[in-house]
DNA sequence: CGTCAAGGTGTACCACAAGTACACCCCGGG
DNA sequence: CCCGGGGTGTACTTGTGGTACACCTTGACG
């Protein structure tokens, strides 16, 4: 197993998005963070127009209205996020899928112990747009079930029996985590919920075989 | 164990909230209604208004602003649904701390699929109001926390060791399991999800006493 | 009976944010 | 040269949270 004790800092794991350029993407990128310290709804044409510096006429050049920036915003940090997350499992776990499973609270714990951490972008996008139709939910809600689907590829990699049933069980468990950090306030949760995975992989995991020396 | 068969609605196991009598009464009633639906943000004052036919300077004897009615919306649902939840547990499993813990389950099962679900009301606040510091990000981290403690003093009745390991984990789970079928949109995941659970519970139920230990 | 307070109504109004209309600027390439 | 893409500024409309003010109804009680 890596130790995770190499990387000190979420920015060696997941990096920094690229700085913004001309008006379209300063616009996205300030919301985007804006969002995701204050939340959707909180997020004001003006404010967002005040802080970039883009005159109100730009903006509805770029965008039809306050709602499809917000679309862009979270479609935008979707990409961003997905990249980032899985190539820091990578360089946690290599290409070994049960060893994933595990780096994958691994992250998670250097995220929940980052400063800036927030919670999932996406639980929240999902409650601020309650309606399954509205563009935000579906964005959020496909992005979870892409998520859901990889760990399941990860359990058939891995060779675990029931993988579908156990991928239902490893999302649950990673959804948990997630709410435990942001509304509990259990800056812990990651390192608590790894062994609870560890219970359910060593149920799964047919057949003895001491190929991956865990640890 | 207790099958949930004999009981077919989940109003049978939850009843239903008081109706509304007065004016304060009536607003927060239909506050309640509209937010859950919808979201705490899409809830206007005009809209309540001519829902409930109170008249607006009524309105603002009530309330000091509209913020004061989520306030108040959030806090009167807290009350009735920690009551109506633990009182539909109790039913199903009486009063064996293990049951409980698995008919919690299976009380999750039933609100899963009433035709009126939609979502847990407190992860959805406490992600429209991201601020940890606002009034109902405060009561939805207070009612999450306070679940948490009443499922580690299950698992202390229960005689689970290191029960307080156990109470984040499980309720990790059940936070995951909210968020599957709300996000997910995965209706059947208490079911999945109780599998897990009883796989943790054997793990940690140290003596192989043949009966459940009752008080 | 008279009166007074609690709780309710209706209308007009202010402040602020989303979105529109219109006139204008600058600059690089056919 | 001039034309279109991208940018600016100002003034406006509209909707909604919130306020001010004048008024109505009911029931308890001296």
């Amino acid at each position: 197993m890596v130790t995770t004790s190499e990387y000190k800092t979420l920015q060696e794991l997941f990096g920094a998005p690229e700085p913004p350029k001309n008006g379209r993407e300063r616009l996205v990128h300030a919301a985007i963070e804006f969002i995701y310290v204050h939340g959707f709804q909180a997020l004001g044409v003006d404010q967002i127009l005040a802080r970039t510096g883009v005159s109100k006429t730009t903006f509805y050049k770029h965008f039809e209205s306050r709602d499809d920036l917000l679309i862009a915003a979270i479609q935008t940090r979707d990409q961003w996020e997905m990249t980032s997350f899985n190539a820091a499992v990578q360089k946690l776990a290599k290409d070994d899928p049960r060893a994933q499973l595990l780096a994958i609270f691994d992250v998670l714990d250097f995220w929940f112990n980052s400063p800036d951490y927030h919670g999932c972008q996406f639980i929240n996008a999902a409650s601020e747009f309650p309606n399954p139709h509205d563009p935000v939910h579906v964005v959020a809600a496909d992005r979870k079930r892409k998520s859901r689907d990889e760990f399941r590829n990860l359990a058939v990699a891995a060779g675990i029996v029931e993988p579908e049933t156990f991928a239902d069980q490893y999302t649950a468990l990673v959804e948990g985590t997630l709410v435990m950090r942001q509304i509990h306030g259990r800056n812990d949760a990651a390192k608590i919920i790894k062994s609870a995975v560890e219970t359910l992989l060593v149920q799964r995991l047919p057949p003895p075989s001491e190929s991956v020396a865990q640890r």
